[in-house]
DNA sequence: GCCGTTTTCGGCCCGACTGTTTTCAGTCG
């Protein structure tokens, strides 16, 4: 089992005994223990072996044998003693938008419901309103949560790209509001996390009030959800739930800072102010006598609590306080320190653009070198190229480099890793290259052994420099394929190889984890955008976010080097 | 169930909104 299992393992058994009506701090030392094991670096089977389990916040002796029976085992006794008493339909009940264990708990009681569709059945008869504490309205969200659940094949995440044009959207019809003075993206989206729940925005306002009211009757508008004195939140085409919270000045600080999160690290603050004697809300940070400082900017928040301003990235606690308190934070990279583009497709094989475009479009954006990396024979359906015409390819582009004083173009593939391992070209002709790509495009549903063993053989191919996407997730669309990402990292670092953060927003391939676990082993990353159409190119911004996440600095990613220092690296011959 | 620079017992992050009440519990972020 990961981490990330054992968590979920943990937040479920939570819910389990809250549903029981246990003792509310204990379950909170499951989600709290599930908390701190999905921010740890290492990976519990590791600290398990090396008999580390202690050094983990949150997790005492009881949860730390359970953490070792589910290493052992896959699951934990309690637990399973717990499932076998409750209904295996009342999680799904619990997974419900406003039905949390008490409702469900209720619903179980007193109307025998097991089921989302019984629960439904009980809302259409008109059962639900008689119990205590219930009526007509909770009937009727109820029925509408229960809809939009099921007619939200991705469980309500969107990509982050995508979240961001309709966050803008918003914004600028909110901006046209006479009654509110300035509007900011918060929550995951101003995080960039690779996809979001929900879109978070903050205005200012001294009419709070006009404000909400404006907000939940703009026109696309498709369901409000609540409204309130300083609060709203909607439903918006495409399935997005878009909150907004308004505040006046004096607070907006405070308020971004509490919207931006994540949850995680807002309550690891909140304990640092504590320790300080200070309590800190959306409002400030209030002291024991009860005197708030209210903060106009976020930064005085951080700076009041002894830390850096944290770039809103990184603020996931996953180590970002105890790196500030020790003057160990990153010097994030940034847009400006990428030098060119590796991975780059022009109408030789699937994309749209020529190799001339594709050179002067890179120009336009300040970029020293365009490595012009087209699919090889495996990919027919993208046109790849045979021996011959990438012969032909790298004639052309030695005849456009002739052209171009601006911008070197580098001569690559992006070429495709067969199912046992070999390459789509010979030694000989990747060798007359200047960079290699290689990808895994077919075969994706090998078992974890296969597909890791048939990347770690491209990897130990000496003309190999970087893996594209190397874990093949599509958002929304497919999972990761299976692949034991440890050991291609280890791979990588030993054969001085780099990996590849695709800045395709449906890809993000390697995530935040994977390439922050790259940097540790000293594994350089490329930045790169897979680009098929001109426009692609701006997507490196979407790369560069996963990056930051990922802790990354400039010196950790590949195509920040200038082209002297590329070239020393990549092994191509001065010209 | 966890944890300790007052504590090994008695605390445990904080506030808005809703729907139901007539003062608040439940849910969410």
């Amino acid at each position: 089992m990961d981490n990330i299992q054992i968590a979920e393992m943990f937040n479920r058994m939570a819910k389990l005994l809250e549903f029981k009506g246990e003792n509310q701090f204990k379950t909170r030392a499951y989600t709290n223990a599930a908390r701190s094991i999905k921010g740890l670096d290492e990976e519990l089977k590791v600290l398990y072996k090396e008999g580390d389990l202690d050094s983990i916040s949150g997790v005492g002796e009881a949860l730390k044998s359970k953490i070792t029976e589910m290493l052992e085992t896959g699951t934990f006794d309690a637990y399973e003693k717990t499932m076998s008493e409750i209904p295996q339909g009342i999680i799904d009940i619990m997974d419900i938008p406003g039905i949390g264990p008490k409702m469900a708990r209720l619903f179980y009681e007193k109307l025998g419901v097991t089921s989302v569709d019984e629960l439904s059945r009980a809302a259409r008869e008109h059962r639900i309103r008689r119990l205590p504490r219930m009526g007509e309205k909770q009937e009727e969200k109820i029925l509408r949560s229960i809809v939009r659940l099921q007619g939200d094949k991705d469980h309500g995440r969107h990509p982050m790209a995508l979240a961001m044009e309709i966050a803008k959207e918003i914004r600028n019809e909110l901006c046209s509001c006479p009654h509110i003075e300035k509007v900011t993206i918060a929550g995951s989206l101003r995080r960039k996390k690779d996809t979001v729940g929900d879109i978070d925005l903050i205005a200012i306002s001294s009419e709070p009030e006009r404000a909400i009211e404006f907000f939940v009757n703009m026109e696309k508008v498709e369901e409000i959800l609540n409204s309130g004195t300083s609060k709203g939140s909607v439903i918006y085409p495409g399935n997005y739930h878009v909150d907004l919270r308004v505040v006046d000045k004096e607070h907006y600080g405070s308020m971004l800072q509490h919207f931006t999160g994540s949850k995680e690290h807002n309550i690891h603050l909140r304990k640092l102010a504590l320790t300080k004697g200070y309590s800190l809300n959306e409002y400030g940070l209030t002291n024991e006598s009860g005197n708030i400082t209210s903060c106009t900017g976020e930064e005085d928040i951080y700076e009041f609590l002894g830390l850096d301003h944290l770039p809103p990235e990184i603020r996931e606690d996953r180590g970002e306080i105890e790196a500030s308190l020790t003057g160990n934070l990153p010097r994030l990279i940034e847009r400006k320190d990428i030098k060119g583009d590796l991975h780059v497709h022009s109408n030789w094989s699937d994309g749209a653009n020529t190799m001339e475009e594709l050179a002067e479009a890179a120009i336009q954006r300040g970029y020293e070198y365009i490595a012009i990396t087209d699919h090889s024979h495996s990919t027919g359906i993208a046109n790849g190229l045979s021996d011959r015409r990438l012969q032909e390819h790298i004639d052309e582009i030695d005849r456009l480099n002739e052209k171009f004083d601006e911008i070197k173009i580098l001569s690559g593939t992006e070429c495709d890793i067969r199912t046992d391992g070999k390459l789509d070209y010979s030694n000989d002709l990747l060798e007359q290259l200047d960079i290699v790509i290689v990808a895994v495009h077919a075969g994706l549903e090998q078992d974890r052994n296969k597909m890791t063993k048939r990347i770690v053989a491209a990897l130990e191919n000496e003309h190999v420099d970087i893996i594209a996407h190397p874990t093949g997730r599509k958002l929304g669309k497919r999972p990761a394929y299976d692949v034991d990402m440890e050991k291609v990292i280890t791979v990588a670092a030993e054969n001085k190889k780099a990996l590849e953060i695709n800045s395709s927003p449906w890809r993000l391939d390697l995530n935040d984890i994977n390439a922050r676990k790259a940097k540790e082993h000293g594994v350089m990353i490329a930045i790169n955008t897979d680009t098929h159409t001109l426009d692609h190119l701006d997507n490196i911004t979407f790369g560069i976010d996963v990056a930051r996440r990922a802790w990354l600095e400039a010196d950790d990613v590949l195509n920040t080097m200038n082209l002297k220092q590329l070239c020393s690296r990549l092994g191509i011959p001065k010209d």
